[in-house]
DNA sequence: ATGAAAGCGCTAACAG
DNA sequence: CTGTTAGCGCTTTCAT
């Protein structure tokens, strides 16, 4: 391959030692012979091996991103917040997709641990995170972004909204529009996420006085595919809603199809609302009100968080306090829903 | 961390050649002997350093996917047809975002190439491609994957479908389904793909003795949502067209999305027929009929394309003649034309 | 200010 | 069949 350090010695008539001097800038080196070393590191297009480096430090510069699911359009925006910090602070970055596979997720995390990865940053599959409590435990830094449960808090540091508050105000706007017979599409009760939508609607229905109807909850078996048979369940009984509230913007997509298809009129004769804010749902007929979830910046934040845990590792030779960052949500109105009733 | 070689030998009492042996398979160990250094390294949980391994041996089990934008959505199935094959070969992949940027493309390639990165995968950012040429008369496997110029044919290897073929024979279609103003929603031109893509809707056009109209062309200049405004413009002239054929996806969901809120019946009044079949077009309402392209198999056939031609350069020390891959596009019909008209 | 030398963890001759 | 040894390319004392 290229020119090594021991080349460019000979070459430039000095030791090794001296021409690492000149690369690394952290001892002094006279500044004729440090200009003649440059000179021939830049004719021979001198770049040092990036494996011999981490193989001495014991650092490798580079990051690695699991996510569950590359097809999940939530992850997009999180991978670019993650590279956009990453590569700005001179990491790279290694994305792992797990299929949603709690084993491929193990053996990732095993295959990049031995692979010297500075820092992890996770949205997890289901499962008991046994591999990430114990990088945590071994002092290597990592972060859960979005997908998290309850357990974890205050034992591994997380980004997240708080999605309890999310749905609480959501379904609080939903009531305040008018809208009383607000079904519920959920998710997975296996995620912690959709267990604190459900929570957050139950509270603002109560604290409305609106009395909680079991019926009225939707809930998803296998895939988001599922709300459309759901949908027009539903509508065909006694038990017809007024609004969906999708836990997320998926299954308000499926829903809207599934309206569509019974002829319903969005937003005339029903409401939907989803959450998340995917870039899809911007650009489906009606425009989709929803939650917004910063994912990009839920990225950005969590490879900063990695990476100060990274300097303060090589600092202190410890890891910090797990601390849970808690980000923005926004509701985003367009045109799925009734402007506020009188 | 973990045990290295060194320790499990001191544990077995034998030489770390010995463990290297039972480790790599490679040569005769005494069965005996063997199992103890077996029974060792499960107790240790050893697992041999990985970067220690690449610096020896000049290889790193690991691929780089180059996309210029994860967002775009035919990137994420295209890249989980590379994890698959490559997970399934033992490889890992590292993914680089280079955001349409030919320097972000051009600086990701020499880092990756330094860290001793196997092969290449690589959807490029317009450009003159040269980083990529270097790789491949450095004798660095690589591969192009969607995304290429007519120049690069026989130049390196590639993975794509037919644009002109698919193109051609949608055309066709529509003309034989009684579609007669054709307009095309044309994306940018520095794009071979979509230049061949207008070639074969021309080449159709004139093999069933319909004359070409360039008012029919509406020309992308910055995004997709340029075709909101264009999509107005042509159905408030005298020009206007009975079907769109938009050269992607998103810009005929942006079609569909202006024809809508003027009121439009699609497809009673105007068909829209789109290209990719990304996951979307079948979730919108109505359905997108489209041209599939298969990105899960590109992806993977890249991977494997590059595997082998690592297997072959660590055999013969050589990369094999540049092959050009064309994969099955298929037209896939749903709810956005006309049935065929007679 | 600079060089010599050890060593990161592993592999692969070369001896025995 | 197994041990010794010499690196892979780089960083870092320790001398000078």
């Amino acid at each position: 391959m290229g020119a090594s350090l021991k080349d460019i010695a000979a070459l430039a008539g000095v030791s090794v030692s001296t021409v690492s001097r000149v690369l690394n800038e952290k001892a002094y080196v006279n500044e004729e012979t440090r200009e003649k070393v440059l000179r021939i590191m830049e004719r021979e297009h001198f770049q040092p091996n990036a494996i011999a480096q981490s193989l001495k430090n014991g650092i490798s510069n580079t990051l690695c991103l699991i996510i569950p699911n590359i097809q999940n359009l939530i992850f997009a925006p999180i991978a670019r917040g993650v590279e956009d910090v990453a590569r700005k602070n001179g990491y790279n970055v290694i994305l792992c997709d797990t299929y949603e596979n709690e084993n491929t997720e193990r053996e990732c995390i095993e295959m990049m641990r031995m692979r010297w990865v500075d820092g992890f940053i996770v949205a997890s599959a289901v499962g008991d995170k046994k591999s990430i409590y114990s990088l945590w435990e071994d002092k290597i830094p990592v972060i859960l972004v979005n997908r998290f449960d309850e357990k974890d808090i205050n034992r591994l540091p997380i980004v997240s909204i708080d999605n309890y508050t999310a749905a609480y105000e959501a379904t609080s706007f939903l009531i305040q529009s008018g809208y009383r017979r607000i079904a519920v599409a959920m998710g997975a009760k296996i995620h912690y996420f959709y267990q604190e939508r459900l929570r957050g609607y139950r509270q603002a229905l109560s604290d409305h006085g609106i009395k909680y109807d079991e019926k009225l909850i939707l809930q998803e078996e296998h895939s988001s595919k599922d709300f459309n048979r759901l949908t027009k369940q539903i509508m065909s009984s006694e038990e017809k809603p007024d609004v969906f509230f999708a836990t997320s913007d998926p299954k308000a997509i499926v829903i809207m199809h599934a309206l569509h298809e019974m002829n319903y009129h969005i937003p005339g004769d029903i409401g939907v609302l989803g959450f998340d804010n995917v870039e899809l749902s911007s650009v489906i007929e009606p425009e989709l009100s929803t939650v917004s979830q910063p994912f990009y910046d839920l990225g950005a934040v969590a490879a900063q968080d990695v990476i100060d845990q990274i300097r303060l590792k090589n600092e202190k030779n410890r890891l910090p306090e797990p601390i849970h960052h808690i980000l923005k949500h926004e509701l985003i109105l367009r045109h799925s829903l009734k402007a506020e009733k009188d």
